[in-house]
DNA sequence: AGCACGCCGACT
DNA sequence: GTCGGCGTGCTC
């Protein structure tokens, strides 16, 4: 038999599947992985089965063993492995690993041992690491792990030591896979006897072995337990059981035990109750689930209109047709009380994935998934990949948000995935939103997706009433304060009804920089072209392009002015409110406040218990939490994301004024927004200001249209990076003009594509490597996206661009 | 990308 | 001679 293989060695220019031939015992399935021999120097390799035919096994490799015992991949999933592959430019291995959980891939191991040529034993050797690496080999007994010698000597010089001797064949590498994540047992007694037996025997024994005795109660009432309970109720210790294993009254086994957090569950008023509006809808998106191919929902519900009610209920019937549903989060740490309630209603039939779990716990969730066992799946961008063997719904909740589209190699977009796996396994994808994109809104406006509404707000609570203050006004009156007279007021009025306010600052939060203040430089990292951030934690100054750190120094490497610090500006806008409401505490939020210890949670958890007057924060206080003492929202600097220059710029600050001013007033009493800006004429303040999504809609809709960006074209990024600049540049050109001329050909004249650039990157250098890129304007068919596929391999295998990599993303939020 | 193969200069 | 440098081409 013959195995069409996908292989881990194989880079993007020579992905395809590679023929081995199968020894007769050993039994692959389609999905399982292998182990293979790759290249010239037969170096081992991973690989995955993506078929298995009948053939001869001429001048084909054998496969070397294989490494599960049952198919990771189901059928589904190795397609859907070939869609990311083809469609995000990647290896069908990369597609792999980022659909499988990290703990159940493998770490290579590499042993070396002595050949039986001791002839070094006479010969001066040149090289010092060589010898010690034979010191060291013989010391051991004739072999030893690649670990140890690691630790002994240093990377270059041993890497050369050992090729050396490979070629000398005076020792040999032998290279084996571990698992990174072990299953996880736990040893089970069981009852061996009769019940009668088994206390005859105890009453037998003498009083020395009282242990013996209580053991064998405990037995006889529960029949079988874990050993460690039974040492747990009894104070037995193992050899006790061991002793009662050897005298044939218990048998000891192993069963596999998944590692779980607990959730803790929320706590209900009572059972699910949808108004009128929400069982409308549900209604209809219950009846577009049972259809043979239910297609694409649109659930646009406008902020407190209770949208996850709907998604419950949804999934609650989902259950009752004996199908797994799936809810995808923008992020898990953001929608803690999501998790409290899905535990609430679905107990244990919810799986969580998310990034913070460990490798463990995120392959034991995986495992639960598979087996069927957990029904419910909820998790970011990546648990798009569980492998529910019998999927019947996707969510996509805020499917607006840029955290489903990844920013590594594969860049795929969830909600891309998403929409794939509802077609293919002919379920219903939902997607809701308060603010949908404009692309989906799009796609239900003509009728592509099904569109459901939710137009109140839950209890028919009012939306706030918001205000525009004009900052360019308050300079004139001579007030250069962040917070405007207004806001001041209203602050002051809102404390004096013993509410709560929120000030939010339109910033990532995360970016606090040391500026020289004589030259006015920051301090930049020496392998990019990008600031150095300062992280209080270490209180180093790091790189979060390339992760480089370096010491925090007091005086400028340029001029050696002093070094100040210049953070996202919530610690000025805290002394202001400090001298404003002298007494009056602040909860702030931002990258100094929050850290491993101090998380979000435990901040706003704080600042709804404790009720503190003002919490003041970053873009992390914008989202998804009900603080029903919250009257008054303020947002210092609106025009902020306006100037960027994307063409999701207004999308996004539409976004996020909506989703903050929706934070006010979502308890019994009304709320308020007052939005700051230097543009008090702007339009998508202004909508955002009456929270006009429609009106938004057809603003931004037909400036997409003029200007052909997504849904009407597509913008493709070729990222060209190398180490050499003028070489760099050399092979952008060179890709512009090769795709210009094949793009001129007959054949793709149908083909829309205009090839732009190259231009540096907005970060053009990262880890010592430049950066330039080409920009598409295009609309991304089928055949433009496999002709970008076949440049770029062959851009890579051409010998003038050795040392220069080339990706593409399309329509990504750079 | 990694690795063997082959061709050429330098050193024991 | 032979060791090791680098350019070239292939990967079932």
């Amino acid at each position: 038999m013959i195995g069409k293989i996908a292989v881990s060695a194989a880079n993007f220019a020579i992905d395809k599947p590679y023929s081995y031939y199968i020894p007769e015992e050993m039994h692959l399935q389609p999905g399982m992985r292998v182990q293979v021999p790759f290249g010239r120097g037969n170096r081992t390799a991973e690989g995955i089965v993506l078929s298995v035919e009948p053939g001869q096994p001429d001048g084909l490799k054998p496969v070397s063993c294989c490494l599960d015992d049952y198919p990771v991949l189901s059928d589904t999933m190795l397609r859907m492995a070939a869609f990311l592959r083809e469609r995000y430019f990647c290896t069908f291995f990369d597609a792999a690993r980022a659909m499988l959980p990290a703990g159940l891939w493998f770490d290579t191991k590499e042993t070396y041992s002595l050949t039986e040529d001791r002839t070094w034993q006479e010969k001066p050797l040149r090289d010092p690491a060589a010898r010690q690496i034979l010191d060291i080999l013989s010391q051991a007994g004739g072999e030893t792990d690649g670990q140890v010698l690691r630790q002994m000597l240093d990377a270059d010089a041993l890497e050369k030591a050992l090729q050396y001797l490979l070629r000398k064949k005076w020792i040999t590498a032998h290279q084996d896979l571990m698992r990174r994540t072990g299953d996880k047992t736990e040893r089970i007694a069981t009852l061996a006897s009769s019940p009668e037996e088994a206390m005859a025997f105890a009453a037998s024994r003498p009083r020395s072995a009282a242990m013996q005795r209580s053991v064998l109660e405990l037995m006889c009432s529960v029949g079988s337990a874990s050993v460690k309970e039974i040492c747990y109720y009894t104070g037995a210790k193992l050899p006790v059981i061991k002793r009662l294993a050897e005298l044939g009254y218990l048998t000891l086994s192993q069963r596999e035990v998944l590692r779980c957090r607990q959730i803790k569950p929320a706590k209900l008023d009572g059972p699910l109750v949808l108004n009128e509006e929400q069982e409308g809808v549900f209604q209809g998106l219950h009846q577009q689930m049972r259809q043979e191919d239910p297609g694409v929902a649109l659930l646009y519900g406008i902020t407190g209109s209770g949208k996850t009610a709907v998604y419950i209920r949804l999934i609650q019937a989902c259950l009752e047709q004996e199908k797994q549903a799936m809810l995808l989060v923008p992020e898990i740490a953001l929608t803690p009380q999501l998790l409290g309630v899905m535990a609430a209603y679905f107990g244990q039939q919810v799986a969580v994935l998310h990034s913070s779990l460990s490798a463990a716990e995120r392959y034991d969730q995986w495992k639960r998934v598979y087996s069927g066992q957990a029904k419910v799946v909820v998790g970011t961008r990546s648990a798009v990949f569980a492998p529910c063997p019998r999927l019947g719904l996707v969510i996509l909740d805020e499917e607006q948000e840029h955290s489903y589209k990844s920013e590594n190699t594969p860049r795929y977009d969830a909600k891309e995935v998403a929409l794939w796996r509802g077609i293919r396994e002919k379920c219903l994808v939902l997607l809701g939103s308060a603010t949908p994109s404009v692309e989906t809104m799009y796609q239900a406006k003509i009728g592509t997706y099904r569109l459901y509404t939710l137009k109140n707000r839950y209890n028919g609570r009012s939306l706030p009433k918001v205000e525009i203050v004009d900052m360019r006004r308050q300079l004139q009156q001579g007030n250069d304060l962040s917070l405007s007279y207004a806001l001041q007021d209203a602050i002051g009025q809102t404390m004096e009804q013993q509410k709560q306010t929120i000030l939010f600052l339109n910033r990532r939060g995360n970016s606090r920089a040391l500026v020289c203040v004589d030259c006015r430089k920051a301090p930049e990292c020496p392998r990019c072209s990008a600031r150095l951030t300062y992280h209080s934690a270490n209180e180093r100054l790091m790189c979060h392009y390339c992760g480089h750190s370096q010491k925090t120094t007091a005086r400028c490497d340029h001029c050696g002015g002093p070094l100040k610090r210049v953070g996202t500006g919530t610690q000025k806008v805290q002394q202001e409110l400090e001298s404003l409401f002298p007494g009056k505490p602040v909860a702030r939020m931002d990258a100094d406040t929050v850290n491993a210890a101090n998380t979000h949670e435990k901040i706003l958890d704080r600042f709804k218990e404790e009720k503190i007057p003002v919490l003041l924060g970053t873009q992390m206080v914008a989202k998804g939490l009900n603080m029903p003492d919250v009257t008054l929202v303020g947002v210092l600097d609106a025009d902020l994301g306006l100037y960027n220059d994307s063409y999701r710029a207004a999308e996004s600050t539409f976004n996020m004024l909506t989703q903050v001013v929706g934070r006010a007033g979502r308890g019994d009493a009304a709320g308020a927004a007052m939005i700051q800006t230097l543009n008090p004429e702007h339009q998508v303040i202004n909508l955002a200001a009456q929270q006009d999504y429609d009106g938004f809609y057809e603003l931004e809709i037909g400036l997409r249209q003029v200007q052909q960006c997504p849904p009407f074209g597509d913008l493709a990024l070729i990222t060209f990076s190398g180490l050499d600049e003028a070489a760099l540049m050399r092979g952008a050109v060179f890709f512009r003009e090769s795709l210009r001329s094949v793009l001129a050909q007959e054949e793709y004249k149908k083909e829309v594509c205009t090839v732009l650039g190259p231009a540096p990157c907005p970060v053009p250098k990262i880890n010592y490597h430049f950066r330039y890129r080409l920009t598409l304007r295009c609309k991304m068919t089928p055949a433009l996206r496999r002709l970008l596929a076949h440049m770029l391999r062959q851009f890579s295998q051409d010998k003038q661009n050795r040392g220069i990599s080339a990706f593409v993303d399309v329509n990504g939020y750079e």
